[in-house]
DNA sequence: TCTGGGGTCCTAGGACCC
DNA sequence: TCTGGGGTCCTAGGACCC
C-alpha cells in the first residue's frame, strides 16, 4: 500500500507555527516579488481568494477582509519540511520525497498493523511536534493515494486519514470525483476528456486502452492503470537534478543590457553553485529574456537560446562566460525587460568526466571554485563574486511582508525580542 | 505601477548511420 | 516515368506536477 501525506495550507501553516496569532484567522502567502496568492488559509479560500491570484487585484480585500499577507520564506519552509520528513521517516524506510510539502511512503507487509490507525499516530506525532497540519491518504496505487488524500482533505469528519482498501470504496470515490481533480490529468487533458464526455473519474477508467494509449500516449495509460487499482508507478529514488535553473521576475522593467548582463551573470552563478553541490558538472546553458506579457501598451519580445560549453564544467566564471555570450546573441536594444533566467542542463556527475580532445577549463578554477563555496559558507551566500556582478546589490525583490528566519537565524529572533 | 519559480516526462521530427 | 529499409540520437515543444 502506499500512502501519500500532503501537508495542508503548507507555506500558511509555516507562518502559524511561529506566530499563533495567525492561527484561525485568513492568511496568505504570495511568490517571490510579492507578486501572487501561492497559498492560502481555509479562512482565505472561504473568502474567494483564489489560487494564483494577483496581489495587486486584491489588494483592497486583503485589507477590508482582515487578510494577513505573508513574503514568501523558503528558508523557513524548507526547513520545516526537513523536520516533518525526519519525522515520516522513523514510520517506513520506504519515502519519496516528491515535493516540499508532499510524500509517498511504501507499507510492505504491515498487514498485522491497520494501516489507518498507524497513519493517524504519525500524523498526530508530525502535529505535535512541528504544529504542521497534514491529510494522508492510503490506497494500492499512488494515483489511488492521491485520490484517497483528496477524500481526506474534503470530509473534516475523517480526521485527516483515509483508507481505501476495498475495490468498493476506490468506485465510490472514483464515482464521486471530478476529471479535473484527477492527478496527472491537467487543463488540457480535461478539457479534451469532457468533451468526450468524460466528467468523472471513473469513466476515464471505462475508456479503453487503445483508445487511452492513442489520445494520451503512455502517460494516460498508466494513469488509467493506476486508477484500475493496478500498481504501475513505484517509488522513486531522489536523483541528481537533470536541469538547474534560476529565474527571475524583475521589480519594474528594464531597458540597460548592462544590467541585464550582471542579473544574468548572477543566474549563471547562482545555476553554478547548485551544480557543485550535487556534484554535477553541465554542458549547455540557456539564457532567456522576456518583456512585460501582461504589459500590451509595450511590444513584446522574448527569446531564449541554448549555447553549449566545450567541457563539462561547474565553474562560476566558464558558465557565466557562456551565459554572457548567449545573451549577447539574444538581446535587442529598444524593449522593456522584466524577466530573465538562466537554465543548465546536459548534466553529468562531476566524478565522471570526459575531458575534451581540444579544449579544457582552466585547470585553476576548481580549486577557486573550492576555495569561494568555503568563504561563501562562512561568510554569507554570494560575499564573494565574479567582477562582472553587482558590487553593491543593485537589484531588489519586493518582499514586503517578510517573516523572520524562525528556524535558521536565531540573531533575527533576538532582535525582534 | 503591480501578474512566481522550479521541475519531470513523452513525442514528433530532423539529422545522421549502414 | 520509376530512387529502400531499418535503425539511433538529439532537440523543441507540449503536457503535466508542486
Amino acid at each position: 500500500m502506499y500512502a501519500l501525506v500532503d501537508c495542508n495550507n503548507f507555506y500558511v501553516s509555516c507562518e502559524r507555527v511561529f506566530n499563533p496569532t495567525l492561527r484561525r484567522v485568513p492568511v496568505v502567502v504570495l511568490s517571490n516579488n510579492d507578486g501572487c496568492v501561492i497559498s492560502r488559509s481555509s479562512e482565505a479560500k472561504k473568502l474567494g481568494i483564489p489560487m494564483g491570484a494577483a496581489a495587486f487585484e486584491y489588494q483592497k480585500k486583503f485589507q477590508e477582509s482582515g487578510i494577513k499577507v505573508f513574503s514568501s520564506n523558503y528558508a523557513l519552509y524548507g526547513d520545516m519540511s526537513n523536520r516533518v520528513y525526519r519525522i515520516l521517516q522513523n514510520y517506513t524506510p520506504d519515502i519519496e520525497i516528491y515535493s516540499i510539502d508532499e510524500c509517498f511512503l511504501h507499507f510492505n507487509n504491515f498487514t498485522d498493523n491497520p494501516l489507518d490507525k498507524y497513519c493517524k499516530k504519525l500524523r498526530q506525532e508530525v502535529l505535535q511536534k512541528t504544529l504542521i497540519p497534514t491529510c494522508v491518504g492510503i490506497a494500492p496505487t499512488k494515483a489511488l493515494a492521491k485520490v484517497a488524500n483528496h477524500i481526506a482533505k474534503k470530509f473534516p469528519e475523517l480526521e485527516g486519514v483515509y483508507l481505501m482498501d476495498t475495490d468498493e470504496k476506490r468506485i465510490k470515490a472514483l464515482k464521486w470525483l471530478n476529471i479535473e481533480d484527477v492527478w496527472g490529468i491537467g487543463r488540457r487533458m480535461s478539457k479534451r476528456l469532457k468533451a468526450k464526455g468524460v466528467n468523472k473519474a471513473i469513466q476515464f477508467t471505462e475508456l479503453s486502452d487503445e483508445y487511452v494509449r492513442k489520445e494520451f500516449s503512455v502517460v494516460g495509460l498508466r494513469l488509467k492503470k493506476e486508477l484500475e487499482g493496478i500498481s504501475v508507478l513505484g517509488l522513486e529514488e531522489v536523483q541528481a537534478k537533470k536541469h538547474i535553473a534560476t529565474t527571475r521576475s524583475f521589480d519594474t522593467t528594464y531597458t540597460d543590457k548592462e544590467y541585464i548582463k550582471e542579473r544574468i551573470t548572477t543566474f549563471a552563478v547562482t545555476c553554478a553553485e547548485k551544480l557543485r553541490k550535487q556534484k554535477s558538472t553541465c554542458q549547455l546553458v540557456t539564457v532567456f529574456i522576456y518583456t512585460n506579457r501582461f504589459n500590451d501598451q509595450q511590444e513584446q519580445y522574448s527569446r531564449s537560446i541554448n549555447v553549449s560549453i566545450p567541457y563539462p564544467t561547474n565553474s562560476d566564471i566558464e558558465i557565466a562566460k557562456y551565459a554572457q555570450k548567449g545573451l549577447n546573441l539574444i538581446f535587442k536594444q529598444g524593449y522593456h525587460y522584466k524577466k530573465a533566467g538562466v537554465i543548465v542542463g546536459g548534466i553529468t556527475p562531476e566524478h565522471e568526466k570526459q575531458f575534451n580532445l581540444f579544449e579544457d577549463e582552466p585547470v585553476k578554477h576548481r580549486e577557486i571554485m573550492r576555495t569561494m563555496d568555503q568563504l561563501n559558507s562562512k561568510y554569507g551566500t554570494q560575499k564573494l563574486k565574479l567582477a562582472s556582478q553587482a558590487l553593491d546589490k543593485t537589484w531588489k525583490m519586493r518582499q514586503e511582508h517578510l517573516s523572520p528566519n524562525y528556524t535558521t537565524k536565531w540573531n533575527e529572533i533576538l532582535e525582534i525580542r
